[in-house]
DNA sequence: TTAAACTTTCAATAATTACTGAAAGTTTAA
DNA sequence: TTAAACTTTCAGTAATTATTGAAAGTTTAA
């Protein structure tokens, strides 16, 4: 497989993968296409590279700014914005863990806590209710928890090191 | 908050929030009306109290039971089909990782493999993208491993214990 | 058998979501 | 200033995804 190959079926792949993160898919393939970029990219490079209009490029580079997973960079001399994105996948993970329990998870939490929250009539189905949704809560809780102190924590968990102390 | 209302509020939130574990909106909105029944629902009860057609209906049990989250149940002397959905929301946990797993990040693992082994012709361009596909895919590996260790812990990983061994 | 009770399928359609391109807006160099 | 270089906005349209409902298919009791 030639560079040139592999490239666009890395930026596919990946674009398609975009729900499983939370985005979308041309917000992932301009992330994507910046993440194995040698340098910086301009609004025109990307809508070159990746076939799509000057709107949609400003539009979903907007969205990535709103992550924080793209950052604007000027280069002296150029009048036009480039682009670039984190390069370090383990910061990366962190940011979209962070964005997505922020702007999904703890909303359905406090969701999950009001309901769960009404009163007992002594009925059957109210009691099963409660006991359902307090146990979505926790859990939700627990996996929100847990994934922040996986994502944060500070030596290189990529190394599995981790693996070892959870048997 | 009357039960009828927290009913409603936690179906219909629980199914806008369908994408955030991969399955669609009716989908989920079936699972979680069975989730707090306390007996099971036949075809026409979910039509009913969900307002969907037959099809729709039809359609989506036939998903959820091929994820695995909802069985069929005979009730005897009962002509028609009558579904339950897993009632433990750690092994439902367990389930949906499981099938995510299989069905979105092993196959990207395996791309992210092949992509990344392209061969490096010295160029910047090759390096970078060698580099960063690698990285990628180990991120994925590991994500993907650590995601089954927990969710198949023996123990009840939702007690937090895990956490202190996690600092 | 057969016909009633039930489930599945799928073409047509509706609803949602994404994308374009041109006009409006903004910034900067001279 | 002003006009060129660039970015953003958004109404219209395209593409995708979800839903319906009726016909075809299946199962079971008699």
């Amino acid at each position: 497989m030639e560079l040139k190959e592999a490239k666009e079926k890395f930026i596919s792949t990946w674009g398609s993968l975009g729900t499983l993160w939370g985005i979308n898919k041309v917000m992932a393939q301009i992330q994507s296409l910046l993440f194995i970029s040698v340098k910086p990219l301009s609004m025109e490079d990307i809508m070159e590279e990746l076939k799509i209009s000057r709107g949609n490029t400003s539009m979903n580079l907007r969205q990535l700014i709103d992550w924080g997973i793209v950052n604007k960079e000027f280069i002296p001399g150029e009048r036009k914005e480039y682009f670039t994105t984190e390069k370090n996948v383990q910061e990366l993970a962190r940011i979209v863990a962070k964005e997505r329990s922020r702007r999904e998870i703890q909303p359905v939490i406090k969701i999950l806590q009001e309901v769960s929250s009404i009163k007992d009539d002594g009925s059957l189905e109210s009691k099963e209710f409660i006991k359902q949704t307090k146990a979505l809560h926790d859990l939700a809780e627990t996996a929100d928890t847990m994934l922040h102190k996986v994502v944060n924590q500070k030596q290189n968990w990529l190394t599995k090191s981790l693996f070892k102390i959870m048997k």
